[in-house]
DNA sequence: CTGAAAGCGCTTACAG
DNA sequence: CTGAAAGCGCTTACAG
């Protein structure tokens, strides 16, 4: 490891000048002559130079490391999110590193600050649900390690987010319900903590009411996001003497099992009974019939999440304007639904 | 950043003792007298020190990062296998580096030897595919670069790796439907370019011969792991004059499959046939019914791969045997088999 | 636009 | 069992 290494010092001798050029050229810096500049490339290029990333990091005051710290969501959720940062780094010679917490018996995250300061990152990524975890966000702000939440939904101004609008798409979903001729839609609400079930409730409502359809209360079931959570809001909703010609889960998984529910009970998708969901992760193709649903960027979220971490330090970092990002869904149609 | 970071100086000036000897409390040297060892210990825990990795990894030969490089596989097993390296890194001071590989046009992996010096990494954990890539083994080789992998099935004496026994595991799966009343048993190939394809396969045979049960030509399909690729095999398999009362398919996304495509044939399940899968991914446990499958040990096998790398400097650097591991599963029975 | 010096926080030999 | 010195490969001021 130490005998063929290539440093900068390499680097700066066969280009001719200091190691201080070459620093300002690996860093981007403006303040180099093109001439120099590009023979400095030209020697990182035929030395197949790498910086050590150790040694930036010591010197500096950038580690080139971002964080991504999760509480095993939903392994589809994550991994795309964790795609779409990956991509981002890698282009960009960052390193991602990722931590998992979990949540101690009390129902509280136990903040072990050491992990947070560990490795020194130059800022972290945070998905739900910790991303409205305020022992979490407080712990970090008070290591300064800036960050970008995913899909926040409480102390929106604690930190810049990256985000999509859930009522809106919603809104959408129960509107295409309608164009297909459904009038009783029953609903599966998602986990009462997530500030995205109140959302996505709210826009389906909002819907309903702007076309004049009822929601009698025993067409909102509350739901967990979980399968198992799901299957039993579908059983309660399919037992109902006026069923509902559409049921429109809050999730995936729930629609997933709402489908499930649906065949144990003899009735056919979507032909017996329309469904539909919400992610647009793995199982909403994996499953038959597929799920009509609406697809999250999530990756693209990661992606962009990453993105204003790197360029932190690029801004004007007198501009202290939070900036977020709202990202655009898609109504994904496919066999779930069927007139009523 | 640079002002209230307390560094090994501080340690060693309340401790009484030079830098030396906290570096040796650090690194778990053992000589060091018991009594000076507590008092470094005591120093270390009154100023909350947390050691500088950087500068560890410039100055010492070892990076305390790990990677884990992965083509994206299923996202629910990845995430298990990063769950278990993560689990362990984090315990032991290490962190982890992801990184995801993608196949070329040609279907090649085409290497980054930047990507992988990159972060200089003490040890890869390599899960499949990608564990099987002759380029990416030789890559990392070249580099010099230690390796664990994740139940590989070619080139297994080229570095230390973690498995289970999948023929095994078949063997007993199809002994279990068996045992159940089984006679007439489809069988559903995993992709032909994994390995683990081929040893399920030859364990489910192996069950069938030696319980001389027959195994007609036309029971065994040709899927590729995908939900898709199990759903036409699965209509192959009932659409059968004499078709099998059970289906052991390689897979939990193709069992899943064959559920649906047994509901959408307006069989019930396990009533009117029964499914078994293999892996116990979430899917297993998300479907109705649940699948009775079986588990591999996948987080283990991660933890296992991370414990192997991150052991690898306290071993005798003179023993050059290959160490493997071989994890155990388990059959999980759940409710989608039924005597025929 | 370019460079010489000092130093980031540790670990490696090398002594004793 | 303990310590003084040198150095890992960079970047930060500071000069010019």
């Amino acid at each position: 490891m130490k005998k063929d290494t290539i440093t900068i010092q390499n680097v700066a001798k066969l280009a001719g000048v200091s190691i201080m050029t070459v620093s300002r050229v690996i860093s981007k810096k403006s303040n180099v002559k093109d001439a120099t500049r590009r023979s400095v490339l030209e020697a990182i290029e035929n030395l197949q130079y790498q910086p050590n990333m150790s040694a930036r990091s010591l010197a500096g005051d950038k580690s080139y490391f971002l964080g991504l710290i999760y509480d095993n969501p939903n392994a589809a959720y994550l991994n795309q999110c964790l795609m779409g940062a990956l991509h981002n780094c890698n282009k960009n010679g960052y390193n991602l590193i990722i931590s998992s917490f979990e949540r101690g018996g009390d129902g509280d995250y136990k903040i072990d600050q050491a992990l947070i300061n560990h490795a020194k990152v130059d800022g972290m990524i945070i998905p739900p649900p910790l991303c409205d975890s305020a022992e979490i966000l407080t712990a970090l702000k008070n290591a300064e390690i800036p960050m970008v939440r995913i899909a926040p939904q409480t102390m929106l101004d604690y930190s810049p987010y990256v985000c999509m609008d859930d009522q809106r798409a919603a809104y959408d979903m129960t509107e295409y319900l309608i164009s297909q001729g459904h009038k009783k839609i029953g609903f599966i609400m998602g986990h009462p903590e997530h500030g995205a079930s109140k959302l996505r409730y709210a826009g389906m409502k909002k819907a309903l009411v702007d076309n004049n359809i009822p929601l009698p209360n025993d067409y909102i079931q509350q739901g967990y996001f979980t399968y198992k959570s799901g299957f039993n809001c579908a059983e309660a909703l399919l037992a109902l003497k006026d069923r509902p010609t559409a049921i429109f889960a809050s999730n995936d998984d729930m629609a997933a099992a709402t489908i499930s529910a649906a065949h144990k009970a003899g009735l056919s998708v979507p032909e017996g009974i329309s469904v539909v969901g919400f992610d647009d992760l793995p199982i909403a193709s994996t499953i038959w019939p597929q799920l009509t649903t609406i697809r999250q960027p999530i990756m693209a979220m990661g992606e962009k999440a990453a993105e204003l971490l790197m360029g932190a330090e690029n801004q004007d970092t007198n501009d202290s304007r939070v900036k977020n990002t709202i990202l655009d869904y898609k109504l994904i149609i496919r066999g779930s639904v069927a007139a009523p």
